[in-house]
DNA sequence: AGACGTCACTTGTCCTTACGAGTGATGACT
DNA sequence: AGTCATCACTCGTAAGGACAAGTGACGTCT
């Protein structure tokens, strides 16, 4: 029928047609597509090149396909999670990072020892091969049942002389920030995002969708003297979740940065 | 030859086993992968099956193939670029977001005029369809060659009484932050970070490869009484570069944020 | 009426065959 | 010596066929 032509292999070609109804509005979002076969029928093509048009469009994030059903136009609304990354001291006079608080838990945390790869040492200012506390939490948001994958790191030194740091290294982040509060420091913190295709044991965690990036946090937490002290990440799904920063002026001196 | 048998189909053995030896160090970072008539002798299944394997790897993210070469492991190196998210004063008193002089610029920037879209709308506190000025740029960071796309939209309202704004839409977002400052605003910024798939022409455009998402920063600048006055957006490819976002305690009172 | 089996439709998997196209080395020709 | 054609290897594209598996509706049997 509707002959194309334009740019290079056969199911580009397909592929591309069927991205212009799809961003033109003409499928509509959460409608289904016709059929691998009236596509073949369509375009007067192979089923191969159909999947192979249809494939492109997953990669793209622009359609699902159910086993049975068809493919369905994604809806690209926004994310239903925003992680709201500024600070807010509480009337006790303690600091509160908003999101640690946000999250249920889905399973119980589980702890275990380890030591600093290349990229946690780098972060926590330290060498490889340091020992650190780990622990692990799967946590759920539960008004969108967004899922996060959450990992605390405490290295010895910083565990060292706050008993309940190496006795409970399950704590949750929000009650170290205090304890560690208590024992003097004044906090600050610093995250690196980084988006990343997530593996398959984290897509299957996750419950992730096709072509789904991870957002990845890295947050450190630094002590009076600027020393990293901890060291959290996290991981979800790039669909359902957004950060927010809000960025006030400080009245640092001037330093232009680049790494 | 070593025959597999455990998940589901056939692909996905064969995905799982080059994966592993992958993730195992048996194939190294940047070494050539057995070719597709070995891989079949290997495993003793077709071509087809091979490449499907080969594309799901590819959507992972693991590794890179070649026309006429082969598939090459893929080294997940950290990116080369580092977007510091720090305000820092200047001598003169004004205030600079360091990540917007860092780039090239690799394009003449062009200017158009357009209107509030639902999500652009929302950012802006104005509804849709509300007239805005318009600047396109195609961003390169000399030392690391990362590219990026970069836009500011400027509401007609802002851009009232401020000459400059409205007869230079092209002005870089660093001199606007002058201008509006010495209009009599104290800014502050806010940033919101979204991970997605890229479309075919931010594929292009931003030359990344297979797999890779888009980090897609939307920064609004606001004024003295908090309303929006400039709507900036990045998108870049997330294997090139990452945010790192410094955050300091500050003075407002507590509000418990989430979207 | 209710439960259940069947059937038509969907996508998923797997194979075979064929040719096009990019890459690099080899070797012949100038 | 240098240039260029050829060739063998790689992945890319396209078609064909066949059967498995998930889904939902329809109709029959209890």
């Amino acid at each position: 029928m509707s002959e194309i032509q334009r740019p290079g292999a056969l199911y580009q070609q397909v592929a591309a047609a069927i991205r212009e109804a799809i961003l033109s509005g003409e499928f509509e979002p959460d409608s289904l597509l016709p059929s691998e076969a009236q596509l073949m029928a369509r375009y007067g093509v192979s089923r191969p090149t159909v999947r192979n048009a249809i494939a492109a469009l997953r990669a793209e994030g622009l359609i699902d396909v159910r086993h049975g059903k068809g493919s369905y136009v994604r809806t690209s609304g926004r994310p239903a999670l925003t992680l709201e990354r500024r600070i807010t001291r509480t009337a006790d006079g303690t600091f509160v990072m908003p999101s640690g608080d946000v999250w249920d838990e889905a399973e119980k945390p589980s702890t275990y020892r380890t030591r600093t790869t290349k990229d946690t040492g780098r972060l926590l200012q330290l060498g490889t091969e340091e020992a650190l506390f780990g622990c692990d939490r799967l946590l759920i948001d539960p008004s969108s049942g967004t899922r996060a994958m959450h990992r605390t790191l405490i290295p010895f030194t910083t565990a060292e002389g706050i008993a309940v740091l190496a006795e409970e290294p399950s704590t949750r982040p929000a009650a170290i920030y205090g304890v560690l509060t208590q024992y003097g420091h004044k906090l600050t913190w610093s995250e690196t995002v980084r988006a990343r295709m997530p593996l398959p044991d984290e897509r299957a965690t996750l419950r992730l969708p096709d072509a789904t990036p991870v957002l990845h946090l890295a947050r450190v937490t630094h002590g009076t003297d600027g020393r990293p002290l901890i060291l959290e990440e996290l991981r979800t799904g790039a669909d359902r979740a957004e950060l927010a920063y809000r960025i006030t002026a400080d009245k640092q001196p001037t330093r232009r940065t680049r790494a």
